[in-house]
Order: C-alpha cells, then sequence, then structure tokens
DNA sequence: CGAAATAGAGTAAACGTTTACTTCAATCGA
DNA sequence: TCGATTGAAGTAAACGTTTACTCTATTTCG
C-alpha cells in the first residue's frame, strides 16, 4: 500500500495536522526544524499526497471535462491541445471525452463528468442540444463551447463567425476577378457549421452585384473529404461555367482538389479553390490550399482560459469572436 | 450544494447505509417497497453519488492516464480515439497528457497521476527513459507502451513490428521492379522508429542483392512534413539515379511528394514513393500515397485491453506485436 | 517579575461513501 | 410454544486528507 499521510507523521514524529501544514505551506504553525524532519520522511517514503482524499475534504477536483465528437480528428485534436495546455499550466486535468456524435454517448459522459465532480466542462464542434444543456446546467459547473454556439442557451463560447468568415472567403474570389463560383458546402441543416457559411457565402455575392443563379450551392451530409469528392464530381458534372469554388472545410477542398486531379482538372489553372479551417493539410496539399483560418489552438486555449476564468468568478463571462484570415497559397488564380 | 446520500436517505426516511445497498444493487438487505421509495428521492433529488468519495472508500479511481507527446497529431489522435473507446466501454475515464515531448512536462504529469490515483497508464509514441520508467514503477499500476517499446525496462507494448514493416515497404518496391531506391529516413538515432526502419531497409536491400551504394539513406532529425521536404531536396540535389523512395513516415512522403510536384518531377511516372503509417493524409495525397499501415485504432484498442487485462490480473501481460500490410494506392509504379 | 501575547504542535471533526456488525421482528421447524 | 433462522434495516468505523480548536511552552513588555 501507498504510504499516507499517518505513515509519514509517525516516521517524523509529528502529528498529522503539522505534516499536512508542511506540505500545503502554510504560512504559520511550524519551525524549520520540523520541516526539514517532515520533508525527509517524504522523501524516505516516497509519499505522494492523495489527491482523491484531497478533493472529497476541499470538494475540489481540479479536472474538467472536455467532450469532442471524433469527427475530422485533425480539427478537433488541435482544439485539444489548446485547452490542455493551459489546463496543465494551471494545475488541472483533463478529462477526455470522444463523444461519437452520438446522443447517448455525450449523455452518458456528461452523467459520468458530474459523478466526477469536474469542476468545469469545454464542450466542442457540435450542436447543443436541450438535452445536453440541461445535463450540463444540472452540474453546475462553468461550461464552455468552443467551435460551437447556441442561441437558445446561454452558454459562454468561442468560436469566429461562421458567416462571416465565408463571406470574408468569397468576397476574397470575387476580388480575384471570379465571378461565377460555386459552393461546396456541409450540412445545411448544421446551424453552426452549415447555414451561416452559406448565408455568408450568398451574402457576399449579392453585395458584389453577382447573380446567385451563375453561383450554385452544393450541399453534402458532412464536411468530411469523402464529401468533397462527391461534391466535385456533382459540379463538374452539371457544367456549369464556374472558376472558382469555396470549400466549406479544408477537407471538402482537399476532397475536391484530389478528384480534380483525377479529372485532369488544373488547379488553380483552370478552376481556383479555397478552403476553410487551415488544418495542416491545407499545407500540405497539392497544390497547397488557399483557405480562411480558423486559430483553432488558440481558440483551445482561450476557451479554456474563459472556462477558469468562470471557476474563479463565479460568472459565465463572455463569449468570443476569434478572428479568422485568409491565407494565401496557390490554390486560387488571380483573374485579369 | 449538491444532494448526498444523507439528503436521500432523510427524504426518504431510511438511514444512509440502505441507500448504499440500493444503489449499488447488493443483491440483498431491502425491500423492494424501500427501493421503490429510495430511487423516487434519488429521482426527486436529481442525487448523483460523489465518484470522489467513493473512489476514497473503494481506492478505486475509474480513471486511466495516456500520455502522448504532441508530434504528429494526426498519429496520436487515432491511437486515442482506440484508447478511448475501450476505456468507456469498460467504465473508465481517460485523463489526457500532452507531454509536448518534454522531460519535465513528462515527469510532472506522471507525478500527477500518480496523485490522482489512476489506475493505469498508457504511455505512447516516444520513448521510455529512465527516469520515466521509474516514475512509472514508483506508481505501482499497470502501464503498457503503444507505439514504443523498450528492451531495457520491461513493460508489455503493442506495436507494428518497425524493422519487419520497413523490410515489407523495400522488398514491395523491390518486386515492382525497383533497382535503385532511396530512404527518406527520420531521426536515425531515435531507437524505436528510426533505427529500426533504416536496418529493415538495408536489409531487405541485402537480401535481394542490391548494393547499398544505389541505394542511400537521407535522414533528418524528425519525421515532420518539413522534414520530408528538406530530405528529398537534398536527394534531388544528389542526382542519384533512384526510382523509388522509401519514407519513414507518411508526413515525410507527402513532404516528398510536395516538393516533387514543384520540382515538376511527377509521381508516379518518374519517381515511386511509398510512405509509412497510413495516415487519413496520404489518401488524400495526390497521387493517393502507397504507404505500409500502421492500424493506429486497433493498437489504442489492444493497448488498453491489455492495460485493463493488467489491471485485472495484476500481471502485466503479453506484448502484442501487430501485423502491417502495405496498402496500395497510386504513388509506386511498376517497373517493366 | 508576572501576565499577556505568540508560536509550535496536537486533537478531533468533517468530507461522502461503503460495509462489517448489530438489532429487531417475523417466520420456521420440531 | 419456543428457540433458531432469516431478512430488513440501522450504527458506526473506515478511507486520507484539511482545518478549527485547543494546549503548552516560550517570548514580550510594563
Amino acid at each position: 500500500m501507498k504510504p499516507t499521510i499517518k505513515d509519514v507523521a509517525k516516521h517524523a514524529n509529528v502529528s498529522i495536522a503539522t505534516v499536512s501544514r508542511i506540505l500545503n505551506h502554510t504560512s504559520v504553525g511550524y519551525s524549520a526544524k520540523t520541516e526539514k524532519l517532515v520533508m525527509e520522511a517524504v522523501k524516505e517514503l516516497d509519499y505522494r499526497p492523495n489527491a482523491v482524499a484531497r478533493g472529497l475534504i476541499n470538494n475540489k477536483t481540479q479536472t474538467i471535462g472536455v467532450l469532442f465528437p471524433d469527427v475530422s480528428g485533425m480539427l478537433t485534436s488541435e482544439l485539444l491541445y489548446g485547452v490542455e495546455e493551459v489546463a496543465h499550466r494551471l494545475g488541472h486535468s483533463v478529462i477526455f471525452c470522444n463523444t461519437s456524435s452520438s446522443g447517448k454517448k455525450t449523455l452518458d459522459y456528461l452523467q459520468l463528468l458530474s459523478e466526477k465532480r469536474v469542476e468545469g466542462i469545454i464542450f466542442g464542434s457540435s450542436v447543443l442540444t436541450e438535452a445536453y444543456y440541461e445535463a450540463i446546467v444540472a452540474m453546475n459547473v462553468p461550461a464552455v463551447l468552443v467551435s460551437t454556439k447556441s442561441k437558445k442557451y446561454q452558454l459562454p463560447y468561442v468560436k469566429v463567425d461562421d458567416k462571416d468568415a465565408a463571406y470574408t472567403a468569397t468576397a476574397y474570389l470575387i476580388q480575384q476577378g471570379h465571378r461565377r463560383i460555386a459552393m461546396l458546402s456541409g450540412n445545411p441543416e448544421d446551424s453552426v457549421a452549415g447555414k451561416p457559411r452559406i448565408d455568408g457565402f450568398k451574402e457576399a455575392l449579392r453585395d458584389y452585384g453577382l447573380k446567385g443563379e451563375d453561383s450554385p450551392v452544393y450541399a453534402a451530409e458532412g464536411f468530411s473529404y469523402e464529401d468533397g469528392r462527391s461534391l466535385f464530381a456533382r459540379l463538374i458534372e452539371a457544367a456549369t461555367g464556374v472558376t472558382a469554388v469555396f470549400a466549406a472545410s479544408d477537407e471538402i477542398a482537399v476532397g475536391a482538389l484530389s478528384t480534380a486531379y483525377q479529372m485532369n482538372i488544373r488547379v488553380p489553372t483552370e478552376l481556383s479553390i479555397i478552403g476553410y479551417d487551415n488544418l495542416k493539410i491545407s499545407e500540405m496539399a497539392i497544390p497547397p490550399l488557399t483557405t480562411v483560418e480558423q486559430p483553432l489552438w488558440e481558440m483551445g486555449k482561450k476557451a479554456a482560459e474563459l472556462l477558469f476564468e468562470g471557476m474563479e468568478t463565479g460568472t459565465p463571462g463572455k463569449s468570443i469572436i476569434m478572428p479568422h484570415r485568409i491565407i494565401e497559397r496557390q490554390s486560387v488564380k488571380q483573374l485579369v
């Protein structure tokens, strides 16, 4: 069995209260001499305080829960790394929960996290259902959303403005001289990454006086590479005279790139493509993909900071809209 | 404050012992009538058992720790998903620790996990130093290595045989008719992913009677995309008459692909490339990358299963060599 | 010099559970 | 009928800490 504070106390011939005070660096209550004695005993026995006992009495677990759907591992893993970094810096652990986009698993996890008495939760990249929200408020700990938001329920979020970012991407294409642009969208039912991006696309079209008929949007079920492939095939089949495409995710863009290659359509010579996310793959694509960046790592960090702020102050804190920007690489051609 | 078992007991007019028995489905010690009463009180108060109190008395936290360096997020995130899946299935939580390949951070985390009384640990994708090993045995809980191993220290591991896999890749190239093959290696000092792959490469060369001078190996510091780019540039500069290259990681392969594209070298027409890992990017590459697969998800699962087995039986369990195989895509050309 | 202040250290309660042990009433068998 | 058995339920100790409170010896100061 692992040594307990009692063993240390016995070993150093003091009371457990004294040991506790020394270990917690309570400013008062012991002499330098006994401190040395105790520290020696600690070394000797290789004593490690039991965090669960501590947690019980302090009512603090120094642990947060993070829930992500497994979708598009690249996106979520960057977010995760961001939150891990600040959690670690602040002395907290993170329990990682992969929801697999399953309602049951999410609810299961929320229950579990509640029992484990995590002090905060970060919920990422999927839409917040009523059941989730209820479960979260029932836990009575701060929560923050990352890369998602909810109009209906008041939880602070950190994300980029999807509509804005889509607008920026589209406007960029237009400024490069494109007049007929297709959008390859993810699920339009998705109220956070689906619809808003379509809206931003259309708004840019309108603002620049382009006609909607010339600039169709094709929508898929999700935002994956496979979706990108089939979306692109549909686009080509339709033989619209489009010169550029705005993909709602980098994975879609890369899928498009890939089938373009197979169809012998040269990018950007014959067709320009802009992505969305700035995942690592966009840099690695051939040609390197011009895309709109979401600062994922920073978003993870900000979300965690927001959460810890909430945990300290007891108030929710303000949502953060993260800046997005175009990363110019080589998949978009400037038209004369 | 959250309701405790006492509140439930009071509310149902029974003792806390009874509540506890009912909640734990102890087969005996209460009537159906009181059970119903208690369950109603639980509902009413929305009571959730406090896992930390439970953990204290049972000496079980139902939690494992997972340590990964952040290197190449794609690789580790797949592993992570694998372990998460089985951990969840078995009712355990996973504390995710990103070591950033830093010795200090790793040791910090090991200490923390020890204090949190995790019941097992999974250590992945980096070399096990003496200090780590000591820290792990000091915790006195089972541990398993994944995607790494240690000759010196006896911990069970699950990984593919790197030398074998490199051999397979090289032999494949040779069978496709290639006689001059370059290897783009990661860090040759790396005793798990570096040296063994080089050894496998050389052994295949030898076994098939090819001369080492015709088949140079270029080595970098790491296994990244950037490394792949510079490695490939060096290869071309050297103007060896090589017809195929074996890259020690998919990221290296994709880096090579990318600079080949820029240098106007057609793959696989002019040059064949085979990768290693079978990350998602290899499927997305242009052309789709032929590579040797490591079944990462399964490796994560196996590692977790091995760990839980160890936790139950109290004995370390047997290491597992996972199968590897060639995934044929389009980056390797068959020579006449 | 003696009372008050102070510093060092110990005692014990509390955190929310589980569980061995006890108590009590009802049922059973002879 | 009565002791033995059984089943339901309660009591209290224990898990490893923290901390309010207490005690004692020493220092301080008028």
